[in-house]
DNA sequence: GTTAAAATCTATAAAAACGATAGGGTAATT
DNA sequence: AATTACCCTATCGTTTTTATAGATTTTAAC
């Protein structure tokens, strides 16, 4: 399941990408638009920003606003930041790779082999849509 | 993430497809060389046996054997039982839909043109994959 | 047949982890 | 002084995973 935290992460950018403006948008325009918790949102657009998606400004007239163009921001990068690795399985993560406790050897592992096939199949996916992507 | 009730699962019915004789294995046999919990097997054992996958024996020689040939085992129905909906969003889900209570129109939404894509990736994946593949 | 052992079945619950949300205060900008 | 992002913490609810305790069925030995 895909957490609400990368689903309001993922429409929360598809809003800023829509109005174009580099105009900062506040945290309640966003929010009520989207039908989010106001709260839960900040903390979202707070990862984004450290991660360097989004800019920010604080006091009257302030809120945040994308730092890259849409087509530049690729769901790989923000899937990986919003949601964590993209692979089912620890074992067959490229930026978080684990070792599973059980597997003595994991090529010889069926879960391990049919994860792999996943993963690619996700990974291409993600790889071939931006933000832009989503908008039109 | 999988969950290990999936892990698990599916490599019980590799360890099951492997042996391939039709006699029955104990849940025992099966805990101790896949590094499971056995009472936490038993339970999976049972919802496969639900479902149409294995069959059991009680008593004295008894055990879960696979009642259809691993080619005709299919990774799609595998997984729906053991892990539910393969789409990440409910909104995009064949077998499981549901609406999403933020979205007006998912047509227009971002995440539900993302997630289509990534769900009919992985659906093809799991589709083309039997459990006799994942042996060999 | 009776009994004992071997195994699956059932139900519950507890523990842990995680997800989602809310509250309240701080810091920066206008 | 007002407005807004920033930060920390606590809580609530759900899901996952495992553990506990026994009931039921079958086989096999005597």
């Amino acid at each position: 399941m895909l957490s609400k935290k990368t689903k309001y992460g993922l429409k929360a950018l598809t809003y800023l990408a829509s109005i174009s403006s580099k105009e900062p948008v506040q945290i309640a325009e966003i929010a009520k638009h989207e039908n989010i918790s106001q709260k839960f949102l900040e903390s979202i657009l707070l990862t984004l920003r450290r991660n360097g998606f989004l800019g920010s400004k604080k006091g009257k007239g302030g809120g945040y606003y994308l730092i890259k163009e849409p087509k530049d921001i690729i769901m790989t990068s923000v899937i990986r930041v919003l949601e964590g690795p993209i692979a089912m399985v620890p074992c067959v993560s490229l930026n978080f790779y684990e070792k599973c406790d059980d597997c003595p050897d994991e090529n010889e592992c069926s879960v391990h082999k049919l994860m792999l096939q996943v993963r690619d199949s996700a990974l291409e996916v993600y790889r071939n849509n931006t933000l832009a992507d989503l908008i039109s």
